[in-house]
DNA sequence: GCAAACTAACTTGAATTCAAGATACCATTT
DNA sequence: AAATGGTATCTTGAATTCAAGTTAGTTTGC
């Protein structure tokens, strides 16, 4: 019951297996373990900035992705949840939120009828410059408990990582 | 619109912000959004072995949790959700569920008239055990197309990240 | 031209999650 | 022993998400 006090959680689930399951070679799990626990994490620090200026995780993610996309800060519903990794369903539910709060306006488009253009308004660009700049520093701050040089090497393989999983994703 | 032909969904968005607020160093948006985007594709990628078993992602780490705890496989709720990262409500359902589909079952402890123990059955200990199994290799797999030196590599620096972040959360 | 196949967006219903609060029990102090 | 504070669990209601199906508009092939 006190028997690792080096290492993290994820040490200590590895333990747990190499005693129950000597048989396997659990190694894997220490890393997508600690990736997935690290995400989750910094998540939550980041969530903790955005609710600073009145956004959620996804709101902030959202106004983000009209922001960078450039004058006149305009895309399309589908551009926007295949880039954000949601459904449409869960799109629809957004836009409606975002417009309530009058941070985007919807418009037609004048090529396809089908579609309706979500512009960023002038409250909502307002908005995401400083949600932006604050969560950029926050970013900073979180890294910085690190030297540079790890950072960048895990910049490196998380890059070699994400380009061998994003092939294969459907 | 046709500009990026090398690097990743991440690189574009960071020729997005350069572009956009060439003021701010975004560099940190690099490594976090690798991060949070590997780990959502290897979510995806691990339902699917889970699915195989009719497991959910969420309903494998709740049998894995009690079967690495060892002999008599049993926990009390606040072990389980504080380890799995998820709040006492959440793990009120995720037990009636799991009870519900006859993978655990629940007993009074003794020791503690308001702790209720929560225990492997059968059934769901055979399932864990095979599913598991399957879950592990498709892990195997899926790092198959890494070098084990980058695989080396990037362990270490996610243990260095999750021992920063893990401190200064809560 | 018109039917078939496709695409864009939305609707619906269910699943999952959390925050906040309620309830019951335990431990410590007085 | 009574009170206070803390712990373990559960309940409730709202938010978020997805899968599956719907509607409407577009494109392709004949």
């Amino acid at each position: 019951m006190s028997e690792a006090r080096t290492g993290d959680a994820v040490d200590r689930i590895l333990e747990q297996w190499a005693r129950e399951r000597p048989d396997l070679d659990v190694s894997p799990m220490g890393v997508i373990g600690r990736l997935s626990r690290c995400a989750a994490l910094l998540s939550q620090r980041m969530d903790a900035v955005f609710a600073h200026y009145g956004l959620s995780g996804w709101e902030f993610d959202m106004l983000a992705a009209l922001r960078r996309s450039g004058a006149p800060y305009c895309l399309a519903p589908t551009e926007l949840f295949s880039s954000l990794m949601v459904t449409s369903g869960t799109m629809t539910h957004r836009l409606k939120v975002l417009e309530g709060k009058g941070w985007i306006t919807r418009e037609a488009s004048e090529l396809d009828a089908r579609s309706t253009l979500v512009r960023l308004s002038a409250d909502g660009f307002a908005l995401i410059e400083r949600a932006l700049e604050a969560h950029v520093a926050n970013e900073h701050a979180i890294l910085s408990g690190l030297p540079a040089r790890s950072v960048e090497a895990l910049q490196k393989r998380l890059a070699e990582l994400l380009a061998t999983i994003e092939d294969h994703a459907n």
